[in-house]
DNA sequence: CCCTATGTTCCCAA
DNA sequence: CTTGGGAACATAGG
């Protein structure tokens, strides 16, 4: 469920909770994340995002990776008493508990020594993701761009929500060669990726169904979607019916007037 | 029962 | 090797 900026919310937010706090327990509660492991006395030194993944680094160089795939969803928790259904994991510090919820079980857990350890960067599109990157890897792709963007060892972080919204923004249709693009298309692709993203983070991501943040707060960028959700209904820019179809097995919504 | 769902991976076919 | 389709994972909701 989370895409780049629900997880750099969560990001932000963690970094005020329990940057410098020390784990007094964690349980796994479903055994399909993983073995138990005891991470008692360790510090949080670090907390970083790739793509979708969160880093969160400790004290003995141990890095524990979480990727919230579908439905999962991190929750901050004062009371302890509280335990919400689905809770998959919770790490307990002295001031509170961290609770993974996860309804689907798709979410993955692992804890890694590697400090930094990547073969293959793909871009993050807040940080180095410009047009000329995007003609250097997308020059020899003939798949369609939204299967480009989405595609996260080429770049990390976009997924099915905001491909759309960024299309749209960029006046592409989502079945375009992306090797097709020009000069121009790819520098319009590149201004709204950055725009759609950085506006998402700013209205703390987007809630069309189960999206909340570390304190259970919903996002505002639901009420921003120009085409995602919207089929049938007129485009925002020049009022022809929002269309759907399914690409790579995902919904895919688009103006087929104005995303050429 | 049908279909859908903010993700990823694997298998198979063209 | 590249691309596309479909299934799988597991659960909830319309």
């Amino acid at each position: 469920m989370p895409e780049l900026p629900e997880v750099e919310i969560l990001k932000r937010q963690l970094i005020q909770v329990i940057s410098g706090a020390k784990i007094l327990k964690i349980s796994i509660l479903d055994e399909k994340l993983g073995p138990p492991i005891n991470l008692a006395g360790r510090t949080i030194i670090s907390l970083s995002r790739k793509g979708k993944e969160l880093h969160i680094g400790l004290d003995d160089g141990n890095t524990l990776l979480l990727h919230l795939r579908m439905t999962g969803r991190l929750l901050w928790q004062e009371d302890s008493a509280l335990q919400l259904p689905h809770t998959r994991f919770s790490i307990t510090f002295s001031h509170g508990r961290l609770d993974l919820i996860d309804p689907r079980r798709f979410a993955h857990f692992k804890v890694e020594k590697e400090p930094i350890g990547s073969h293959t960067e793909a871009m993050d599109p807040l940080n180095g993701f410009s047009v000329r990157l995007i003609g250097e890897t997308g020059r020899k792709k003939k798949l369609p761009i939204k299967s480009f963007l989405t595609n996260q060892r080429l770049i990390a972080g976009i997924g099915n929500i905001y491909a759309c919204e960024i299309l749209h923004a960029a006046k592409l249709s989502p079945l375009r060669k992306t090797c097709d693009l020009s000069p121009r298309e790819r520098a319009l692709l590149a201004d709204s990726a950055t725009a759609i993203l950085s506006k998402a983070i700013a209205c703390r991501g987007t809630t069309v169904s189960d999206w909340r943040d570390l304190f259970g707060q919903k996002g505002e960028y639901q009420d921003c979607l120009k085409v995602y959700g919207r089929k049938g209904e007129p485009c925002p820019r020049c009022g022809a019916a929002i269309e759907r179809l399914k690409l790579a097995g995902r919904g895919t919504y688009f103006c087929p007037a104005c995303q050429i």
